[in-house]
DNA sequence: GGATATATTTCACGCCGCTTAACTAATCAA
DNA sequence: TTGATTAGTTAAGCGGCGTGAAATATATCC
């Protein structure tokens, strides 16, 4: 068997797991916060991104920004986001988590990353710093195919 | 800076790049697909798991049987899951993914692994075999903690 | 100033996914 | 055999989430 095709394969089958992990992880925040896939996806982009407009939250999620104030409404009376007014273009609005929504995506992440944290307890010392150098090549990888 | 201390770091950032990119795959196949959360989560389940009864797919789900009986019938409409009588109780329905259902579920995966396999390609030969023994941990690891 | 463009909201409408309750059909148990 | 249980479907109703169209308020461009 190949390095290349070893590799395709171990990949594979890590994806899948972790793919399955992950939706099942995501399923059981949904219904802990109450909050629908779209909603968190809302919270999500805030989230990264920092501070946005109604339009620029709707055009992201690829609906019409009709939709996204309404979610966004929902949001902010949950007292998960903050909506306030461009100082600069009074029309438009400026959107933020408050502490509430913050600390609730922080707590989504930091849940997963204990999950993985988990799974990296029984290692070695030497697994252990393997896994870092793989991790960190991986992820600077992927923070450069970001858009 | 401890070991331990450098390898919760790194996790932290690898899952919060992971997450949103998951996060925004998973969306981007919502909307290519056409299905909802929902509906991706059935078949997901029908994946794994192989076939089911609809009382035990809503179980799984958190949802009655009313609720999974309908989100059933929507798929079956749409030619992703066969629906056929238990031959050894009449009353139960066996479910499972149609060759359309599973080529959809198979493609979703695919996709993410490529995604991965994307990341690995500008690494060396010696960090490549290093992140195939890293990621064969994990995913033994993770296969263990699978309820 | 007046026309036009932009940012957001509101409204009416429809689909989806959920619930509870009522129903059908098959199985099980005394 | 009859009565209770179990699997699944169906129906009515609610709320979330999407749409398009109209309304409102502000900015921008002659």
């Amino acid at each position: 068997m190949s390095p290349t095709k070893e590799l395709t394969e171990v990949i594979h089958e890590w994806s899948e797991v972790f793919m399955r992990r992950s939706g099942r992880d995501f399923k059981h925040f949904m219904d802990e916060t109450g909050l629908s896939f779209s909603q968190l996806n809302v919270l999500m982009r805030l989230y990264h991104g920092g501070n946005s407009g109604v339009s620029e939250i709707g055009e992201q999620m690829g609906v019409t920004s009709a939709a996204a104030s309404q979610s966004i409404d929902r949001l902010v009376l949950l007292g998960l986001i903050e909506r306030t007014e461009d100082p600069e273009d009074r029309r438009a609005k400026r959107l933020g988590l408050t502490q509430k929504g913050l600390t609730l995506i922080e707590k989504g992440i930091e849940a997963r990353s204990q999950w993985v944290e988990g799974l990296t307890d029984a290692l070695t010392p030497e697994q252990q710093s393997m896994t870092i150098s793989a991790l960190t090549l991986l992820t600077q990888a992927a923070s450069k195919t970001e858009d």
